[in-house]
DNA sequence: TCCTCGCATTCCTTGACCGGCATATAACCC
DNA sequence: GGGTTATATGCCGGTCAAGGAATGCGAGGA
């Protein structure tokens, strides 16, 4: 069960434009702040969110901040979905054996 | 990539309680109701929400109203979990092949 | 037909959040 | 030390969501 801050943070479009971007590599706040067109102070303010909720990880470099993501509450939002992949499984389990009785009986006039 | 309802729909905790309720099976409202504590005008406000993103369907059945949960929007949410879950894979790849390394080397003293 | 049950909708108030601006802070360079 | 770069914080106005109370509305039963 993923924090409840994880939740509201990925709630917003722009924090998760955010988590896009470091998902492919980790990036100081400026890079941030150009790639997601929204001022640097609100960029900040996103981020600090998001370091709050600990997906995000920050490492001071020079006078730069290095923002990376951390993949633990992502992984819970992995592990949250679990549960519910079965409603999804179970419908493709079920058109798999229509199809394979279909295979079986594929001379015999449709029944659906 | 889910619709952006369907992240501010999750991001209520009572919202998540609800989905949770309906992974199990699907409920009239009144047991919704009962079951997550608040008003019967507010739980149908929350189900209105999580009707509006697609995450529920309703089933008029005589005078109640049959609640069930629809897979594919969580399933959109699994596809956009995909990308991230490389993140901790190279995290588990890269501690197995250290594990392999230090079964086949397993009498050198340890270099890390 | 009237009444009741089950649920949805509306109005209202309060509180949270978003974005911009101005400003503080901290590290580096001269 | 003074100035510049890079980032964070405080304040403010606008907006939006949440929860409660009262009400509307359709389906069934007497």
């Amino acid at each position: 069960m993923p924090a409840p801050a994880v939740w509201t943070a990925l709630a917003d479009p722009h924090r998760r434009a955010i988590v896009a971007l470091l998902l492919e590599r980790p990036r100081p706040v400026g890079e941030i702040v150009d790639a997601c067109g929204l001022s640097q102070p609100g960029t900040s303010k996103h981020l600090r969110v998001l370091r709050e909720a600990g997906l995000v990880r920050v490492e001071q470099e020079a006078q730069r901040r290095v923002y990376r993501l951390d993949p633990a509450p992502v992984a819970e939002l992995d592990a949250w979905l679990e549960p519910y992949r079965r409603l999804w499984n179970d419908r493709l389990d079920a058109l798999g054996r229509r199809l394979d009785a279909h295979a079986r009986e594929d001379d015999e006039p449709a029944k659906d």
